[in-house]
RNA sequence: GGCCCGUUAGUCAAGCGGUCAAGACGUUGGCCUCUCACGCCGAAGACAGGAGUUCGAUUCUCCUACGGGUCACCA
């Protein structure tokens, strides 16, 4: 069958426009001159939307392997589907991947494509396609269909009712010992045609393949004539990827397990065409607790499925990257503990290492990482976090915090820097609240004082210590003016012997710092009042002194 | 339904024939403390079920159950 004439007749018949060969592209793309144990990775999602947190996950594999090993990480943009493409898609996926830190090293852009093995996106690759399927049809692996829809219909159903599996293969395929004059009198006839593969699989065949993660496994071999290129054209996904990964010389396939079922397809391309098969690794899906049970991430459903949300919602993309790191290499915690002020992109990734199981989102997971990032930052990191995040997602903050940018990071620098750093920031959009009261634009003081004291002790406590104020005390002075004044007033200076009998006394030094607190940030929660005001300045402590004991 | 992948606490997970079955998040008790946020010390909480192999199974094999994926001219 191999190259017998009616198959060169065929292919003509079929390609009449392609003139170049496999040798060709052979040539026009050569293996890639990289050091040994050079990883070539890539992420190659359809334009169809906005880009999805899997996609984050997947790449950032791609992106280790190929970064760690001194290799290529690219971005192909798997265009095939002209039905389902989106409008700005490509600006979309660029500009997410850029906000967490994936660089590429060669592929698709806003504008041209940038590197020697493009083009990058598929539908600028047709010839390519083209030229291989037309190779294949004179090698006889391949031939027109010109089945309709209906027709595959009726095929499905003849199957369902006999039990035979589905699909088009055997005495189903109708088409696949079409002579070449009917196919010629077909395509006279102007029917379109899709190109099969006449697969040499047998429908009882095994076949053995080998995925980085899952390990090996035995596959049923493929019997099916599976659609190489649609009607349009254009191939179908099986086709591209073994044909793009094969010309881009692509070392490692990182892709979801959905691809799983379809892996046999590929397998057996690439043995056909007698390529080398790239390393396989297939990642178990993040899934969705829903009552009960769980499910794969929908991005349809699950508003944190798309990568927007972490951005709008204030999520450090480092954060949002470590939590991922953390649940596809269960040692980067360890590693991230014993080095804490390395950058993520230090740890070494093993693949080996992944899990083989889908995980559940965990948003406190999430949360837990971004709070401790958060806590280890600089205040001018804190500052313009805050503040690229304001500046999109909560402009009439971001005025206020950017009105005075010295101001702000003072006031992000309270309880920073020293070995038990606060915590109280899990998400850039924490800090408007976080703050708020340090602004007289938002300062909405709330004055709920200790309510087993007195009026006339609150009136008191303020009172004295409007007296003795002084802006320049340091935290040791500060504090014992509170304690002096705590005992003038018949209060327990000691909080054990307030403990020990609590009756005794009409309040505590506790007590005493509350009323300030209170009164100075219109809160019962608050860091450290001594800080604040240091931050607020004289006037405007002396201001909520006085208009807090107005409201008494 | 066929085929494939998976199954250790609420969640993520170490473990790779002999462990009192790590650790983290969350929950919770306490300590520290001027509140809060930290930090520290504790607690509760797991090998889906059943056969087999073995002196011994969380670990190996098989079956069952459950979960997920996929069966397109979508990727």
């Amino acid at each position: 069958m191999e190259c017998m004439p009616s198959n060169l007749r065929l292919a003509e018949l079929l390609f009449p426009h392609i003139d170049k060969t496999p040798e060709y592209y052979e040539t026009k793309y050569p293996p890639r001159n990289l050091p040994e144990g050079a990883i070539v990775t890539r992420i190659a999602p359809s334009p169809t939307g906005y880009i999805h947190f899997g996609n984050l996950y997947g790449a950032l594999i791609d992106e280790r392997l190929a970064h760690q090993t001194g290799g290529v990480f690219y971005l192909r943009i798997e265009n095939t589907d002209q039905k389902r493409e989106v409008e700005g898609a490509v600006e979309q996926i660029l500009d997410g991947l850029n906000k967490f830190g994936l660089r590429f090293d060669e592929g698709a852009t806003e504008t041209k494509d940038r590197g020697a093995y493009g083009p990058y996106r598929q539908r600028d690759r047709a010839e390519l396609y083209q030229t291989i399927a037309k190779d294949m049809v004179k090698r006889g692996l391949a031939y027109p269909c010109f089945c309709t829809e209906e027709e595959l219909e009726d095929i499905r159903k003849a199957q369902e009712k006999e039990g035979a599996n589905f699909g088009y293969y055997g005495k189903w395929a109708k088409h696949a010992q079409d002579t070449p004059e009917q196919i010629e009198t077909a395509l006279r006839e102007g029917k379109s045609f899709v190109l099969r593969l006449r697969s040499p699989g047998r429908e009882d065949g095994k076949v053995r393949c080998r995925d980085l993660v899952k390990g090996d496994m035995e596959l049923p071999e493929n019997f099916n004539d599976i659609v190489l290129l649609k009607s349009d054209g254009i191939p179908t996904y099986h086709f591209a990827h073994v044909i793009d990964d094969h010309f881009m010389r692509t070392t490692h396939v990182v892709r979801g397990e959905e691809w799983l079922s379809t892996f046999h397809y590929h397998l057996q391309l690439f043995d056909l065409l007698g390529w080398q098969r790239p390393v396989y690794i297939h990642t178990p899906h993040m899934l969705k607790q829903e009552g009960a049970s769980k499910r794969k991430l929908s991005k349809r459903k699950d508003p944190e499925a798309r990568l927007s949300f972490y951005l709008s919602e204030g999520y450090p993309a480092e954060g949002v990257v470590e939590y991922l790191l953390t649940v596809l290499n269960s040692d980067f915690e360890d590693w991230r503990k014993k080095n804490p002020d390395l950058s993520c992109s230090d740890f070494r990734f093993r693949p080996e290492r992944m899990g083989t199981a889908g995980a559940v989102f965990d948003i406190d997971k999430l949360r837990d990482i971004s709070r401790t990032l958060l806590s280890r930052m600089s205040a001018e990191e804190v500052y313009r976090g805050t503040a690229a995040w304001a500046k999109e997602y909560a402009p009439e903050f971001y005025t206020l915090l950017t009105r005075d940018p010295a101001y702000s990071q003072k006031i992000l620098s309270i309880g920073r820097g020293g070995p038990k750093p606060r915590k109280d920031l899990t998400v850039w959009s924490d800090v408007p609240e976080y703050v708020d009261f340090f602004f007289e634009e938002t300062f909405d003081p709330v004055y709920l004082f200790p309510d087993h004291l007195e009026q006339e002790d609150i009136r008191a406590i303020l009172d004295r210590y409007v007296q003795r104020y002084t802006p320049d005390d340091d935290q040791q002075i500060w504090f014992s003016k509170i304690r002096e004044l705590t005992a003038e007033l018949g209060f327990a200076a000691d909080m054990k012997a307030y403990k020990a009998d609590p009756a005794a006394y009409r309040g505590n030094v506790s007590d005493v710092s509350m009323v300030l607190r209170v009164a100075v940030t219109g809160k019962t929660a608050s860091p450290d009042t001594f800080a604040v005001m240091q931050i607020l300045g004289k006037d405007r402590v002396l201001q909520r002194l006085n208009r807090a004991k107005e409201v008494l």
